[in-house]
DNA sequence: GCATTCGTCAACCATTTGGTTGAATATGGA
DNA sequence: TCCATATTCAACCAAATGGTTGACGAATGC
């Protein structure tokens, strides 16, 4: 009953969700590791985490006792489009995108602001 | 508190929704309009308008007793550069949004699925 | 003036969401 | 073997979401 773009937007629509994407842009993670800088549990990071697994957004891989996250950004591609149509946006604005970056990762990370 | 990619996404990630903007794509619509081939209330998709609204997506002008919605598409721009720097996407194709916008319409007009 | 149409508001309801805690289940290392 | 580490599960909770209905105010038309 729900569609693909439904749950890749209500992936989206949580900061921490959003936060965890960013981290995983620049390297692949442990569960462990990427809960460090939030000030929630353990538990709550691990249910983010399914939720972007079952969005398509991240995989996860098991090796040995730690669980390794990693971005998989095809599912946005089906999104990207998707929103793509209603502005006849010009191409990618990197600027504005480091922007976008820097507001997130003061938002949603206050114990780790700087990174 | 909630950040403007919060209520973006969050309004992106109900069907019917994106329905009315792809609706609004092809016109502006009056509010009973936009309703009428939705199986819910006038007072659901009213609701639904005012998330939208509130989201930046469209904008509302009453004029006489019709209050007219209109695509605001700027308020995506922020989403969609947010997303892109997720995929390196190569620039818009217009056949595979195409595709999503048939699937849409497919999904969330029941009564008009030939629209 | 009066009925009608347009749209919202208020109250209510069921379900989902985002978080908690504590126990349980691996796996790894001494 | 025994303990620590990594992660999930289960139960619970408060708040938000998406819908309903009925009453309401505001503009229109006869």
């Amino acid at each position: 009953m729900s569609d693909a773009l439904d749950t890749t937007f209500a992936a989206l629509a949580d900061p921490t969700r959003r936060a965890i994407l960013t981290m995983l842009l620049e390297d692949d993670m442990a569960v462990t590791d990427v809960a460090e800088p939030f000030e929630m549990s353990l538990a709550a990071i691990s249910k983010h985490l399914g939720i972007l697994s079952r969005a398509g957004l991240i995989s996860q891989e098991k090796r040995g006792r730690v669980k390794w996250c990693k971005l998989e950004p095809d599912a946005l591609r089906a999104a990207s489009v998707w929103m793509q149509g209603f502005g006849q946006f010009e191409p990618v604005n990197l600027d504005a995108f480091e922007r976008f970056l820097a507001a997130e990762l003061g938002e949603a990370q206050p114990e780790d602001p700087a990174a």
